[in-house]
DNA sequence: TTGTAGGCGTTATCAA
DNA sequence: TTGATAACGCCTACAA
């Protein structure tokens, strides 16, 4: 029935030497004889030995497995976030262990303890849209050894590393993008604006028209969700105006998508009566018979640099420095037909 | 520096108990005093103690996590399934780890070796396209008691179950809806023949011909990858026959984009000249404005159905039973413009 | 160069 | 009802 794994012990009493000596041989310790590592390696060979992680984790207190917390895995930007984390992590022995927050705080929290108790060696979150209790991660951090990097998502915690895109400078080019393509009446659809990364993408927004002297007018700046229900209702309701906005700006591609749905609706045109530019270039805005534009977060980069940001804190922490970084990774704008107005 | 967790044995010197008795305390055990428990149980959460799954997983054998392997994680079909396992696990109390093998038989070997190695409860996969050593997952199945659980791209192999949904029903439906909507010419664009998704949409696809007494013409099957170039170039060489197709069917939704692309810039009308279908439910096939039928895979289904297989094995072990499973989820067709010819 | 033995934190068996 | 102790499989001082 159970099928038992061979251990060192097996090993050990096959060849008559002591389990330190196969330990030894197999961990490619120096002190061991040439002859008896060869010896050693190619029994466990033979009798398929696999080393027991368990023990080894229970033993050194490294499990060599990192965890993930998102709000939802299956979204383009996660997925390839999480992505850009195994393939950093991966060739360095470690496993990457995800969890969806479903971008609640009560759940995120149950999810964070899952994995403080799994042991993981790091864990890395982009925080759920109501996350407000930092007391209790900056409690986790004090108390346990386990190092926390947010990506994206973050607050600003003291001790935690944080990897995000510039969503000021992303926001900014978009905007001043448009200005340049002559639009003058740019409306912003916001995000939530319990999140920084929102946040900045609106203050991106009012940075750009004021340095190029355009108003910034408060009804102009439109809190929607990121659906494309949203952004087709907010056009709906804008379109009512007396004075009627000539680019939309949106924080989300699917809200710039509803956008582009309404705009084809009331039979204007985009990119002459309207210009579109969404956030995130999701793949979809690129297939669109009538792309549109958008800002790219780099998210598989951004993976690979918050991996490595772990990876390079283990190396500081022999030196017993625990250095916080933050780093800010540069937008990309994707100009796409939505908002190609000139020629 | 090094913040200890505290253990049993923290808890047992400060109440003067053996450590026997606060781990059955702790596990509700029925051998024990009702006062004794609550002394424990009340000590333990006074000194924050967290039960070291490790250590238990080193003693019991189980340490409570799955793995899944996946060509890509950042993909939406293979991300959605990942979220349907992980909500039908995480509430059982399992970890999820994720691996990627770049759709390469040598790296999947790998990443399974490495989740043998992790020993997991479970091991989920989806083959890669060029996965040919059977020998070596059977082989895996006789000398351990790792599980494993095929799901879409799959081989028979005995004790292994898997979780699919019938293409061949999917192929069969789409191809059928094409010939009712009166195409008559449809060519099929099929994918990578090693894999058996690829076969049964093709097989559908030669059913649903001859049941509606069509011919199924050779030359009509083209075997393309699944990216939109391919969709482009396979539609442009078929458009310089003779005789021309009036609709096509791809496996790919990724094909069927180009093949709508090329389609457009031959300046033929969809659906009027030719119609198009592809297969997965990509996202971008419903926000097209012209929107692209499609097959839907359920895979958040796909998902919950694999882990809930999982989950009923360990039940069935109990009675030392190992049942294997094969399980044919029902795809769902999505009906949409491209394909739409009559009113 | 090799062996002995203790410990990582739990659970389970056997006594008491 | 409780306690002592032996595993689980590994690593690593310390001895030899």
């Amino acid at each position: 029935m159970a099928k038992k794994n061979t251990t060192i012990y097996d090993i050990s009493k096959k060849l008559n030497v002591s389990v330190a000596t196969v330990s030894r041989a197999l961990n490619n310790h120096p002190r061991i004889s040439q002859a008896t590592k060869e010896l050693v390696v190619n029994m466990a060979m033979e009798m398929d030995y696999k080393q027991n992680n368990l023990a080894k984790a229970l033993k050194s207190g490294e499990t060599k497995t990192v965890g993930v917390i998102v709000p939802y895995i299956n979204t383009n930007f996660f997925s390839s976030v999480i992505r850009g984390i195994e393939e950093e992590l991966s060739p360095h022995g470690y496993r990457v262990i995800i969890c969806q927050s479903h971008d609640d705080a009560d759940i995120e929290k149950k999810q964070l303890n899952t994995l403080l108790h799994t042991q993981v060696d790091c864990i890395f979150i982009s925080i759920s849209k109501n996350t407000s209790d930092l007391e209790y991660i900056k409690k986790v951090i004090s108390t346990t050894n386990t190092p926390i990097i947010f990506f994206d998502r973050k607050k600003d915690i003291p001790g935690i590393s944080t990897i995000t895109i510039d969503d000021h400078k992303g926001a900014y080019q978009a905007t001043e993008h448009l200005i340049k393509e002559g639009y003058k009446n740019i409306c912003h659809f916001s995000g939530d604006q319990n999140l920084e990364i929102y946040q900045n993408r609106l203050s991106g927004y009012i940075s750009a028209l004021k340095d190029h002297n355009l108003p910034v007018i408060e009804d102009n700046i439109i809190n929607t969700g990121s659906s494309i229900e949203e952004g087709i209702n907010a056009m709906k309701s804008l379109w009512k105006r007396k004075v009627k906005p000539d680019a939309i700006f949106s924080a989300s591609d699917f809200t710039a998508l509803g956008v582009c749905k309404e705009i084809k609706n009331l039979k204007l045109r985009i990119p002459e009566d309207i210009g579109v530019i969404g956030f995130s270039n999701e793949p979809f805005t690129q297939f669109m018979e009538l792309s549109i534009s958008s800002v790219d977060q780099t998210p598989v980069m951004m993976g690979k640099v918050s991996g490595n940001v772990f990876l390079e804190s283990i190396k500081d922490n022999f030196s017993g420095i625990t250095i916080e970084k933050k780093l800010v990774l540069t937008p990309m704008l994707q100009i796409r037909q939505s908002s190609s107005r000139k020629k």
